[in-house]
DNA sequence: TTTCGACTGTTCAAGTAAAACAGTCGAAAA
DNA sequence: TTTTCGACTGTTTTACTTGAACAGTCGAAA
């Protein structure tokens, strides 16, 4: 209790050397020892902060997405048209699942399929950035820069396409991170799936 | 050389049987001792019509292809708008991705990674699609009913998006074949994504 | 409150042996 | 000449075993 800020710090600090170590590896081939002589501690003490390894992983993840979210919301705060925002929201997006990807979490021979456990934590940042998007297209409506025929659709389907482009491409890789040429062509067919969805949109 | 059509029967009768065995199991599952078996011959003797398992499997794979490219271009053929057209495209090819779906080749988990010999197979067949997409994009221009800004990127970004959001859906299963509830939620995104793209590229 | 050495039960990876398989060949049937 | 197939071979897959590596525990100590 005395030193409830020390021990936040401690807290942040696995955290880090755990993301960088993650990013790096991937979830199955990092150790709690590894982690724990990163922080120059004992690996029994990584227990005392974080009861599973699971548990640190989460947080890692979770930390990412906090950041991302924070993002987006620095960038609705702006003074620039839907539409611009949209697609700076489609760029921050990408760059944040860059890292995920190199997290080992996003990719097609990931834990996904058998660590549901992780599963829960993606469809609930979905409904955050689904709410986000909402955000931007709601703005466009009230300036008279979009109306679309379905609202409420317009959001996930537009959520679901990105999704799927960068499954799409995922698919190609092995399982590596992705390298900057197909990080290039990912980045291309979001902008320009972008441009289609806006100007599907778009007040005529 | 006197029963040519005799040969092209068998063949036929072969293919036949190695797609219903393909479909229900998978490549790997099927041996071809069993699909000698369907059509009551020795296994030796399917080596007399195929050289090895890979060109049995690429001609069974080319025959549905065939099939979904003859029945687009029925649909070409009819007098009716382009965006009509473009939705019982979308249509048409969800059908046959199904069956491909169910030969286990589509799979995230299939023969993909590893069979570097059939991803020509699906890449010469995704040259096809685009010259259709394209064929009934240039018919909406000349109708004046479709005015893209980009008309060479906009076939490529559709074709991507609808490999997309198949390849989406397809993370969720766990490399068996897709039920019923499971498809039709993807029939649904497709039609959406569809009509954004229709309205994106629509002569206002 | 925080740290950690020493411990446990489970999971994973390397190795192995046997079975199943794709593909061959030469002889025979049509 | 064209088509079939039994008997064969070398390779791949699979099922099983074993030792090591690992996540997670606990009680003592700082």
């Amino acid at each position: 209790m005395i030193s409830e800020k020390l021990s936040k710090e401690k807290e942040n600090a696995i955290i880090n050397a755990a993301r960088k170590r993650f990013a790096h590896y991937g979830f199955s081939k990092v150790t709690m020892e590894e982690i724990a002589g990163d922080v120059e501690m004992g690996k029994a003490s990584l227990y005392y902060y974080f009861p599973t390894k699971d548990d640190l992983f989460r947080a890692v993840i979770f930390q990412e997405q906090n950041e991302l979210k924070k993002s987006i919301e620095l960038i609705l705060e702006k003074p620039k048209y839907a539409s611009e925002k949209l697609r700076e929201y489609v760029e921050q997006r990408m760059k944040f699942f860059r890292i995920l990807i190199n997290l080992g979490t996003l990719s097609v021979h990931s834990y996904f399929d058998t660590k549901s456990v992780f599963k829960k934590l993606f469809l609930d940042f979905e409904m955050v950035e689904l709410d986000l998007i909402k955000k931007i297209i709601d703005e466009g409506k009230l300036k008279n820069e979009f109306n679309p025929d379905l609202p409420d659709n317009a959001a996930l389907t537009f959520l679901h396409i990105l999704q799927g482009l960068r499954c799409r491409v995922l698919r190609w890789t092995k399982g590596q991170s992705l390298d900057d040429e197909t990080h290039k062509i990912l980045q291309n067919e979001m902008k320009a799936a972008t441009d289609f969805f806006i100007h599907g949109i778009e007040n005529k």
